[in-house]
DNA sequence: GATGAATGAGAATTCATTCAT
DNA sequence: TATGAATGAATTCTCATTCAT
């Protein structure tokens, strides 16, 4: 990004200066909150939100207090930028499912949910499934991040009402139970599924596909 | 904890009151232990760990700073202390489940174990899932925090084990697969339920059991 | 105020503590508040209500920023106790004119009134007029210090409606004037002799009182 | 500053504008002052001198942060900048007064002066007495300020005493008063007129004129 | 010269904890 | 022991100013 010209054109009697436009406000602006993000989110999936003082996140962002400050007005949008961040996991679950070919039985969906879960997990840049327990806590008392989450939850939930319709359709469940509630159940998996995996450390997509695969089994 | 005299003692321009210390120390102690956790915790219950001071507990308890300093050494001992009580709900519903005469099956269980969350939600004093939720995400980076969750958490997972064990013994669940699998999904669908009782509003023991049951049925 | 027993009464199989109910309250706060207001007017005095930084009133003041904090809510409450400290001067001054016991002539009224300007000036934590002038530029956009001055100036121009009324009566001023009017230019009179006096330098009541007199005089 | 080009160059991923830089440089530069001046002024008046903000002065000007600086080296020289143009207005009281073919009055000589204050205040861009107040307070801890006040008001109180020196000749005022100190009443009633207009808003040119001529009158 | 993103020192405020009484 | 005023390090956020383009 070098200026290219130092010295004046002169034309028409006038004398000109080269002004770079940089391009940067739309994408460099999106990049420069993401790569804030970014910072922070490491952050709080080690510490989590309360701990993380912005002076990490300035840190961790290679950025100084006044950028920061400049592309998020206040701490509690960054919390929010995260949380935003971590429950849009939510839709990638959900492309994920939805590229599937085939229809899925409820054990084969929560199976994929559960794989795609800890893939995203493993993710560089701090573990997905930490922030989203973060989130759970913030979300009681942090309105906005209570509106994210339970926008992006609901959709996923509308994902497992649509699964048990079809297995209601084809005979493999009940057809006289609201769909709905076994929704709650099947999307009800994931919470306790995250947070064996976080605070105990012994479940997995197959020890817990095997469980609710016996459960079902007659 | 009587006023002796009502008159104030005069001396070098103060006045003193005298004032009766009980020798109860010992049941004294744990009473004021239980009326600070108390305060913090329906603290806790409403603005979370972090947005919870010091000064919200002193005021809420009632006490006086200095005596709070001399029942807990620091806030730390004192979310420890809020935590242990909330997980020690897991203790009640443990001890519910044992005092049935019949032994439960999976689906029996688990309304059992709602039921009975739901019953200590409502107590008075703070919901305590709400209190749980905050547990969990402060487990992820507070040692003491995460000790007590997980034990708890493995012992009345553990009841699901047995649970698990019975219905392979009498044929009702596939003998084959480790009832620790088992336990996990049964165990799993506790937080979920938490959860979307606490962001979503919309489940109740009667609908997830109806989803269970649902599943369930062949 | 030291503790007088370090070992406790013990009294009808009680132990005793004594424990001190210090009165402090009351007029220690207030003496607190007083300390403060007069550290940060001295620091107001000289440098102005913003580039006095609250470092400056805290190391002024002696005091901590915690407790500084504990006496006023923010720096703009400090600042509103400076402007209403310093605009009580007002009741000073107004004091010490209804403690004449004859009547004052408008000349009068006026010397009495910039001289005990001067002798307020003079006192030692800083010249209140300096802290008068910043007043007048904050009431401009501080609805606080605005109420407070506007109450100030009126109870003092009211004072001189008193004496223009007074001039009416026996014949020493046209009596078909509103005396508000009069009033206005003879309280209207104290902001010049501040003024010229902080920036020029070379007025006095003797100066300002010889004028003003000359211009009476036919 | 009229664009040659409407369609950008594009090198190296920047798009470029070439712009005329036209050679006015001399009138140019005052043309910009006078706009930052105006803009930083707008902002005063509303805000005074520490609540207006570069970036407020940047954002009124509608120029970037860079030219601001191009044309003053600090926040500083624009404060100077804005009292010296306000009290600028001095001059063409000053002006107004000399234009009167006739010689005027004490009387005649305020009533002309604060019409003219109110006619000046009420243009648009700004009340200039609100920045005059700002810049009395200022005026007492800048040094910059300061001169300037200092010597427009002797200027202007100079007038003061050439119209006492001729009502002295002609016998309307005592001849054995300094004139100077005449001056300093006369001249000492404007900063009252100002502030009562601004902070009570009861004042008029009408009602001090008669107030004055009420008291001049035997 | 012109731009505006970036800088970073410094400001206001909070809050866990202590300690003289 | 009990009190609650006091402490001061830590935290969030601002804003005058610079500088690469």
């Amino acid at each position: 990004m070098s200026l290219i010209l130092d010295t004046p054109l002169v034309k028409n009697g006038h004398s000109f200066y080269v002004r770079a436009m940089p391009k940067v406000t739309a994408e460099h602006r999106l990049a420069r909150r993401a790569q804030i993000v970014a910072a922070a989110r490491s952050c709080v999936a080690e510490q989590g939100f309360h701990k993380t003082t912005m002076a990490d996140v300035i840190r961790e962002s290679g950025l100084s207090a006044g950028a920061v400050y400049g592309y998020f007005k206040s701490k509690d949008e960054i919390v929010a930028a995260i949380a935003d961040d971590a429950l849009g996991s939510i839709d990638k679950l959900f492309d994920e499912l939805l590229a599937r070919p085939e229809p899925l039985t409820p054990v084969g969906a929560l199976q994929t949910v559960l794989e795609h879960v800890i893939f995203l997990a493993e993710q560089p840049g701090g573990d997905v499934t930490r922030i989203a327990v973060q989130a759970w806590a913030e979300a009681l008392h942090n309105e906005a991040v209570h509106a994210t989450a339970s926008s992006k939850y609901l959709l996923l939930r509308g994902y497992f009402v649509e699964i048990a319709r079809r297995a209601q359709a084809d005979g493999t469940i009940d057809a006289d139970t609201d769909p709905e509630y076994i929704a709650q159940v099947l999307f009800g998996m994931l919470p306790g599924f995250i947070l064996q995996r976080l605070l105990l450390g012994d479940v997995s997509p197959a020890t817990y596909t095997a469980g609710l695969a016996a459960l079902l089994r007659p």
